[in-house]
DNA sequence: CTGTTAGCGCTTTCAA
DNA sequence: TTGAAAGCGCTAACAG
């Protein structure tokens, strides 16, 4: 029969080497000033006993935690999955966890989450904000409070003393819209997403800017900004997009892989020859449009590249003077077209 | 300028207020113990000093963090992600937050992993074994020291203590392949993964049960076991194996959802139809399969729901008397035949 | 080089 | 109904 034993702590060695607390803690941090023989001793009697450090106790006595929060909008998105990943390979190879809780693209959420977070449990925030996100008072109080925060990805508006990291959403659709024009394509469409999002506002801004410049008329008939915060209604709402048009688009610009991967199923579907009768480019490039048949152009966005930089200047925050008030970098990431079968 | 505030802590309401901490912590916890009108003093002022409790420093002292960590093989896997969403629906529910750490399909992080989660951090761990875990005395240990475990997904083997979670592999593949059988196919191919995995080697099994069942040949040469830890060589590798074979299949059972997508993008390129020519069926039913032309046909794994009871069986685990030696619970969940247009 | 001691912020007996 | 005080396990300043 095994009892739940008791856990092997600091005290246990040093009574059992007839030492103090404080010595076998500086042995085990190496700290030089203890005699090597002694280091020694209580390693080899750490290990015998099965000491495990207690990190609570860690924490409470250093005021670190070595934990990183992490808010995402959704988990069910490559993107943010990428995102954490990059943010925790950085984190790991400098010895921090990450924590990650999804806002479920809800402002109530997020502030939940960030609340959560202030309870001393995380050393610093990367938070990516939700479409529903307007004001940022619930993130300047964290900032205020002394708790470094780095945002990323949709970001409507600087928050003084939080670092910022996106890639050039505007320039990338500009560039891929460029393309099909420079195609000779007439009717270009644009599927975008929500309305209320600042990715997809500077994407559409792209859009606009390339039409523009080429003197291409823009046809609001051919315009669609998706609402569907779920997977499961995309499908139709860019179904009945193309039910209810009367122009024939010869190419569409869509803000996402999966508008894109959706856009092509309808069309082929309907009967068309993609790219011989329409073309279509993806954005985001997570994997998805390699496979299909036809392969799918797509712009690429750097996202694991994101999450480290991400983790980077969080960290850099840990080790900066706290200057509070005046820290704001922004970082931009640059993104590729990358041409495949569909254009 | 703002410096960096200390923190409120309950000291400071206590002073303020002229009562003691004990009081303070009682009226926020909303003892009854403390008169009404008090709890109400306490409260006002904590809110208008702007008081969050420390969760480190209640941890100490309860020796709860109500957090449970979680290892998976790796985050890139829509099946562990809807996994984590899964156990993280419940634990929110009940008060927990998870600690996701990825093993990165090495047996060696798998451990370590462990070993952080060990000094104190969690209140108890779940995990899904990846592919190398062959002995399972890290596990062991660690529940022998009283922190509850759940194991799900691929487990091959018992572990006295830790319940487990996993779905009906060997029938699900079963009823796939007979569906194909009962259809009239004779040439049914197999692809499936690394074999080391317990969850393969049993679709493996469901596949050979049902060929043997209806007396179908099994030809050597229409197996494949994918090697491929990393989904961009497994585009290749699926490519060479069709490359390869001299009989002509005319269908394929294939173990994972990609696999599936990655082998009707291989025949459509070479030219066959589907599902004329070839039927083809996938396995996790993730979202892509209803998106790609044609359809897949799918085996439908409840990953939502598969973290849901994980968490469940765990967060029991914390209610439990610690009889930590002989609980032991599996769990089977029940899998579907989703029909699409791919057969 | 080592020990003593005072916290870290909160919970929880025990006493009043 | 409230308070005093011990303690959760560890760190770090100070003393020796």
């Amino acid at each position: 029969m095994t009892l739940k034993k008791k856990r092997v702590k600091l005290e246990d060695i040093a009574r059992k080497l007839n030492i103090s607390i404080a010595t076998v803690s500086r042995a085990l941090d190496k700290n030089p000033r203890v005699k090597l023989s002694t280091r020694e001793k209580v390693f080899k009697e750490a290990k015998s006993m099965g000491y495990m450090p207690n990190q609570i106790a860690k924490s409470l006595s250093s005021g670190k935690t070595n934990i990183i929060g992490v808010i995402i909008p959704r988990y069910d998105e490559p993107f943010f999955i990428e995102v954490c990943r990059g943010i925790d390979r950085y984190a790991r190879q400098h010895n921090y966890k990450i924590l990650i809780s999804s806002s479920r693209n809800s402002f109530e959420f997020e502030r939940e989450n960030l609340i959560s977070f202030e309870r001393g449990l995380v050393d610093g925030i990367i938070l990516s904000p939700t479409h529903e996100t307007e004001t940022f008072t619930h993130i300047k109080s964290i900032i205020k409070k002394g708790i470094p925060v780095v945002l990323f990805d949709n970001i409507r508006e600087e928050v003084s003393g939080a670092d910022h990291v996106l890639i050039e959403d505007d320039k990338a659709s500009f560039t891929a819209v460029e393309f099909l024009i420079k195609k000779d394509k007439k009717r270009i469409a644009f599927i975008g997403g929500i309305k209320e999002k600042k990715v997809f506002q500077d994407r559409y801004k792209g859009y606009l800017d390339a039409m523009k410049k080429y003197n291409i008329p823009v046809y609001d008939e051919l315009i669609l900004h998706c609402d569907s915060l779920d997977r499961e209604f995309e499908d139709a709402e860019i179904r009945e997009f193309f039910n209810g048009i009367s122009i024939t688009p010869d190419a569409i610009f869509t803000c996402t892989d999966n508008y894109g991967l959706l856009t092509m199923k309808t069309l082929l579907k309907a009967g068309y020859k993609i790219p011989e009768d329409v073309s279509v480019i993806g954005f985001g490039d997570l994997g998805l449009g390699e496979v299909f048949v036809p392969s799918m152009t797509c712009i690429t966005q750097p996202s694991f590249e994101m999450g480290q930089k991400v983790a980077e200047l969080l960290i850099d925050q840990f080790n900066e003077p706290n200057d509070v008030n005046h820290r704001k970098k922004v970082v931009k990431l640059k993104t590729e077209l990358i041409l495949r079968e569909s254009t």
